[in-house]
RNA sequence: GCCCGGGUGGCGGAACUGGUAGACGCGCAGGACUUAAAAUCCUGUUGCCUGUAAAGGCAGUAUCGGUUCGAUUCCGAUCCCGGGCACCA
C-alpha cells in the first residue's frame, strides 16, 4: 500500500473535526494549572483568489507552535478568522449588482475549504468574522468608548468623559463644544488625502500603497472623524522596548511615531504701519536652538494662520497667488518639487529674541503645516533644506557651528568662509561661533544654555515632537462599519446608546459611489433618516464608515469569547488568555495594523476593560514567498503557484514540511517544485520505513525491542535539537526538519528498528506533518489522536557525545584530526597533536612558539 | 539622502559563545535494479593543483584593511542587494 497523501489528509481532516480535537475549552473548563499559550495568524482578508502560498507559510509556523505546545501539556488556542471588510468587495458589488456579503460569504467559503485542505489544527468553533453584526456591533461599541472618553494628561490615561472637569460658566452650547474638542474620537476639517478613483480618502499610512497601484491622491479639505493616537504616542514608543518583537520592526514604529527633542521659540513680527496696535509673534519648532544667531529668516508654511495677518499690502497679491498655488499641489508635488523650493517674501519683519536682529518672514511650501508649529526658523548654514532654499532666494548665511574635527585658525577660517558662500552646509554638532552667550560650547550645552535663557525670558521653551498624526478614521465607504452617531437638526450630533447596536449595514440595490465625496449610503434614504430615541427629534445617521483597521484592532479579543452577546469579550477570559504568545503575519503590517491594535488595546486598557499594557508579546514576520522565477508572484507573470495544485500534487504534509523547510521564516525566499518533490520524497521515505507496502501493514523490520546503545543517542540528539529548534526565538523549522531527515536516513541503515524509536520520531515529525504522523500512529496500534501523546523529553546521558574528532593546527590551518574520547584532558590532546605523524612532518625543524589547546575542541601549534 | 536587514558551492540554505566552512535538501555525475523507462537504493559532489591510488597541497564565506595563535563570526572602510522612511526643521 503506497503512502496516498489524499486520502489519508481528507481521512485526518475529518476525524479531527468530529471528534472536536483542537477544541479549545473556555478557562472555566479548563485545567488552569498548565500554561497556556495563545498562537495567533494575522486573520486574511478572504479575497476571491483564495489562498496564495503566503498565506500557509505563517499558519503553518504558529500550527507548529500550537501543535507541539499542546504536546507539551498547555492550554492552547489557536484561531482563525476573516477580516471581512474592504474594497475588493464593495468594487465587486459595483460591477455585479449584488450585496458585498454575498460576496464575501463566498470568498470565505473559499478561503475556509482551503484552509481546512491544510489540516491546520484551528479551533474552527471559533471562526469570527469582522463584516458579522454580533462582531461589528462590538467594533462599534468600542468606537463609542473611545467617542464617550477623553484623555487625561495628568494621569497619562484615557477616562469616561463623564469625569471631564468642565470649565465653568460656560453656556450648552460652550460646554458641548469643549466636550467634543476633548473626545478621543473627534469631527474637524483637516486636509485629507483624497483618491477620486476610489472615491474616498485615505489615511496617511495607506497613501503610498494607492499610489503604488497607480490611484491618484490629492489634499482635500473635508470634515473627518480623527482618534487622537497622538495622545499615546508616548506610551506607543516606550512600551515597543519590553516587547519581543523583530528589531526592524520596532525601528520602523519608533521612526514613524518619530519623537524629536527641540524647543519652541517665539519671534515677535515687527510693527508695521498698518498692523500697528496688533501684537503678532511666530512660534517656530527647531532641535537646533544652538543655532539660533545664524537665524536670518522665518519661513511660515502656506496654511499658516498668521499670513495673511502679516503681509503688508504691497506683498498681499503675490502672498495671495502663493498661497493658492500651494494649495493645489498634493504632498507628493510638494515633495517631487523638493528640489526646487519656492517661497514668497510676506514683507513682514521678525525680531530674533536673543539678539534683537531683524529678520524677514517669508512663507514656502517646504515648510509642512502640519508639524511643529507649522513655522521654522531659517538657518541655512546648517540645515540643508534652508541652504537651499536661501541660496535660491538670495538670503544671508551666517556660519554658527564649527565641528569639532577642525582645530587651526586657518581650518576654521576656510570652513566659515565656505559657509558663507553657501559651498558648504555642515548640520552635524561642534562648537559654536558668532553666537553672543553661547560662543565656544558644544552643541549639547550650547543647547542647554539657550533653552534657559529663553525659558527665563519669556521666549520659548523645550518642546518635544512627533511625527505621528491623528488618526483618520472615516471613509466614504459602503462596506465598512457605520458609525453609531446621529447628526441632528440643529447641527450638533451625537452618539447612540450602547442599546442601539448594532447599528446595521442597510440591504440595498446599488453601491456607485455617490460623486460628491459623500459614502453610498448616503444616499440611501431609508437608512440615513431617523429619530433621536431619547428626544425623539429628526436625525440622520453618520454616512462615513469605518476603515478596514477597526475590525482587526480587536480580533484577538473576540476569539477569547466569540459568542458572547453581553460584553465584546469576558475580563476573566481576556486575563487568563491574553496577551498573545506568538503573533505571525506578514511586515507589512509593521506599522498600520500593528500601531492602531496596540492603540486600542491601551484605549481598553486605560478604561480598564482588558488587564495588560500590550496585547502581542512576541511577534513575527513571516517572508516572502517567490515564484519560481525569483520575483515576486504575480497574476501578469503567470507565475502564481495554487496551493489547491500544491495539495493535489504532492499533499499537505508535503507543503507544509517544504514552506518551513526552504529557508528561515523570516527571509524571502523563492519557491521550488524540485524542492517540493524532494519533501514529498522525505515523506515517502518515511512511510516505507513503517509500512510494508504489500501488506499495507507494519514491517517486520519494526520491533517491539528496546533501542540500542547507538539508536537511542541518535534518538535523544534528535529530541534535543528538533525541541530546541522549535522552542527557538528565531523558529529554525528548516534545521529541525533537516535533523528528522537525518534520523531517518539513519534508521534506513538499521536492520531492526525499535518501535519506541518510531513512536518517539513519529511525535517529533507530527507537528510538521500531522496527516501522515496520525495515520502511521494508528497503524502501530494506537486508538487516540496523536496530538495528545505527550512531547519526548532526551535524556542529556544520550546527548552527550562519547568521541569527538580534535582536530591539530599547525599556524591556524589544519593539518590533521584524531577522534578521542570526549572530555579528554587538555595535555593529552597537546602530546598526540606533538607525536601526530603529519604534524611532526610539518614542524620539523621548527621553533614551537606556543600551543593552544581547546578541549573537544582543536590543538594549534604555532611555529616559526 | 537617512534608518533597518542581508551578501557563504551550480541552486535553497547550515555553522554553538571567535575554534574542522558547506549540515539537510535540490541539481548534477557514476553505479545497482529493470527488456527499457519511471520509481527506488547506493556512491560521489566548493574550486584549483600533485598523485594510478591512498593521500596531500593551495585558495576560498561580496571587496580591502585591522584585532587574534585562530575570523563566515569582532572592528573600520568600500561595493552590491532587499525592506522602510523621505523637505518632520
Amino acid at each position: 500500500m503506497k503512502y496516498n497523501y489524499l486520502e489519508i489528509e481528507k481521512k485526518w481532516q475529518k476525524y479531527w473535526e468530529d471528534n472536536r480535537i483542537f477544541r479549545t475549552p473556555d478557562p472555566e473548563d479548563l485545567d488552569k494549572s498548565k500554561p497556556k499559550y495563545y498562537a495567533l495568524d494575522m486573520f486574511p482578508y478572504p479575497s476571491g483568489d483564495g489562498l496564495h502560498v503566503g498565506h500557509p507559510e505563517g499558519f503553518t509556523a504558529t500550527d507548529i507552535l500550537a501543535r507541539y505546545k499542546r504536546n507539551k501539556g498547555f492550554n492552547v488556542l489557536h484561531t482563525m478568522g476573516w477580516d471581512a471588510f474592504g474594497l475588493p468587495a464593495e468594487q465587486y458589488a459595483i460591477k455585479k449588482g449584488i450585496h458585498p456579503k454575498i460576496r464575501t460569504a463566498e470568498c470565505v467559503d473559499l478561503f475556509r475549504r482551503q484552509l481546512k485542505a491544510l489540516g491546520f489544527s484551528f479551533d474552527w468553533e471559533r471562526e469570527i468574522n469582522t463584516t458579522d453584526e454580533t462582531y461589528y456591533k462590538w467594533t462599534q461599541w468600542i468606537f463609542l468608548k473611545i467617542f464617550n472618553s477623553y484623555y487625561d494628561e495628568k494621569e497619562n490615561r484615557a477616562k469616561p468623559v463623564s469625569e471631564l472637569k468642565i470649565p465653568e460658566g460656560l453656556s450648552e452650547k460652550e460646554k458641548y463644544d469643549y466636550i467634543n474638542s476633548q473626545r478621543l474620537a473627534y469631527l474637524a476639517e483637516v486636509p485629507v488625502n483624497w483618491c477620486p478613483e476610489l472615491g474616498t480618502v485615505l489615511s496617511n499610512e495607506e497613501v503610498p500603497e494607492q499610489i503604488e497601484k497607480g490611484f491618484t491622491v490629492v489634499r482635500k479639505n473635508m470634515k473627518q472623524w480623527n482618534l487622537r493616537i497622538t495622545k499615546y504616542a508616548d506610551r506607543l514608543l516606550k512600551d515597543l522596548d519590553d516587547l519581543d518583537w523583530p528589531n526592524s520592526v520596532k525601528e520602523l514604529q519608533r521612526n514613524w511615531i518619530g519623537k524629536s527633542e527641540g524647543a519652541k521659540i517665539t519671534f515677535k513680527v515687527k510693527m508695521s504701519d498698518e498692523n500697528k496696535g496688533e501684537n503678532y509673534s511666530v512660534e517656530v519648532y527647531t532641535t537646533r536652538p544652538d543655532t539660533i544667531f545664524g537665524v536670518t529668516y522665518l519661513i511660515l508654511a502656506p496654511e499658516h494662520k498668521l499670513v495673511e495677518f502679516i503681509t503688508t499690502p504691497e506683498k498681499k497679491d503675490l502672498v495671495k497667488a502663493y498661497v493658492e498655488k500651494a494649495g493645489f499641489k498634493s504632498d507628493m508635488e510638494r515633495t517631487e518639487l523638493s528640489k526646487n523650493k519656492t517661497g514668497e517674501f510676506t514683507g513682514a519683519f521678525a525680531v530674533n529674541p536673543v539678539n534683537g536682529k531683524e529678520i524677514p518672514v517669508l512663507v514656502a511650501d517646504y515648510v509642512l503645516a502640519s508639524y511643529g508649529t507649522g513655522a521654522i526658523m531659517g538657518v541655512p548654514g546648517h540645515d540643508e533644506r534652508d541652504n537651499e532654499f536661501a541660496l535660491k532666494a538670495g538670503l544671508e548665511i551666517i556660519p554658527v557651528v564649527i565641528p569639532e574635527k577642525y582645530k587651526s585658525e586657518d581650518e576654521i577660517k576656510q570652513f566659515t568662509e565656505r559657509t558663507i558662500k553657501g559651498e558648504e552646509c555642515y548640520s552635524g554638532e561642534g562648537i559654536s561661533v558668532n553666537s553672543g552667550f553661547i560662543n565656544g560650547l558644544k552643541t549639547e550645552d550650547a543647547i542647554k544654555k539657550v533653552n534657559e535663557r529663553i525659558e527665563e525670558t519669556g521666549a520659548g521653551k523645550k518642546a518635544i515632537n512627533y511625527k505621528l498624526r491623528d488618526w483618520l478614521f472615516s471613509r466614504q465607504r459602503f462596506w465598512g462599519e457605520p458609525f453609531p452617531l446621529i447628526h441632528l437638526e440643529d447641527g450638533t450630533f451625537k452618539a447612540l446608546d450602547e442599546s442601539e447596536l448594532p447599528v446595521k449595514l442597510p440591504d440595498i440595490e446599488s453601491y456607485n459611489y455617490s460623486g460628491t465625496g459623500e459614502s453610498p449610503l448616503a444616499g440611501i434614504d431609508f437608512w440615513i433618516n431617523t429619530t433621536d430615541k431619547e428626544t425623539g427629534r429628526k436625525a440622520k445617521r453618520e454616512t462615513n464608515t469605518m476603515p478596514q483597521w477597526a475590525g482587526s484592532c480587536w480580533y484577538y479579543l473576540r476569539y477569547l469569547d466569540p459568542d458572547n452577546e453581553k460584553v465584546f469579550c469576558d475580563p476573566a477570559r481576556e486575563k487568563f488568555w491574553m496577551p498573545v504568545d506568538l503573533y505571525i503575519g506578514g511586515a507589512e503590517h509593521s506599522v498600520l495594523h500593528l500601531i492602531y491594535a496596540r492603540f486600542w488595546y491601551k484605549i481598553l486598557f486605560d478604561l480598564g476593560y482588558v488587564s495588560y499594557k500590550e496585547p502581542f508579546q512576541k511577534l513575527f514576520n513571516q517572508g516572502m514567498i517567490l515564484g519560481e522565477d525569483g520575483v515576486k508572484m504575480s497574476k501578469s507573470r503567470g507565475n502564481v503557484i495554487n496551493p489547491d495544485d500544491v495539495i493535489r500534487n504532492f499533499g499537505a504534509d508535503s507543503m507544509r514540511l517544504f514552506e518551513m523547510f526552504m529557508g528561515p521564516l523570516e527571509a524571502t525566499k523563492p519557491w521550488s517544485t524540485k524542492g517540493i518533490e524532494g519533501l514529498s520524497r522525505f515523506l515517502n521515505r518515511v512511510w516505507r520505513l513503517i509500512v510494508d507496502e504489500n501488506t499495507g501493514t507494519v514491517k517486520s523490520s519494526v520491533v517491539f525491542e528496546e533501542p540500542d546503545l547507538n539508536a537511542l543517542k541518535l534518538l535523544h540528539k534528535t529530541i534535543k535539537k528538533v525541541t530546541e529548534d522549535i522552542e527557538d526565538n528565531d523558529m529554525k523549522f528548516n534545521t529541525a526538519i533537516s535533523y528528522l531527515m537525518v534520523i531517518v536516513n539513519e534508521m534506513y541503515k538499521m536492520e531492526k528498528i525499535s518501535r519506541i524509536m518510531i513512536e518517539k520520531f513519529l511525535v517529533l515529525l507530527s507537528p510538521f506533518a500531522p496527516h501522515i504522523a496520525e495515520e502511521l500512529w494508528e497503524k502501530l496500534g494506537h486508538d487516540k489522536s496523536i496530538q495528545f501523546e505527550s512531547w519526548p523529553e532526551f535524556n542529556t546521558e544520550y546527548t552527550k557525545e562519547d568521541s569527538v574528532t580534535v582536530v591539530f593546527q599547525i599556524n591556524g590551518k589544519v593539518r590533521a584530526k584524531k577522534e578521542v574520547d570526549y572530555d579528554t584532558a587538555e595535555d593529552i590532546l597537546e602530546d598526540l597533536a606533538l607525536y601526530n605523524e603529519n604534524i611532526l612532518k610539518q614542524i620539523m625543524g621548527k621553533q614551537i612558539i606556543k600551543v593552544i589547546t581547546i578541549k573537544n575542541k582543536m590543538v594549534n601549534i604555532v611555529v616559526k
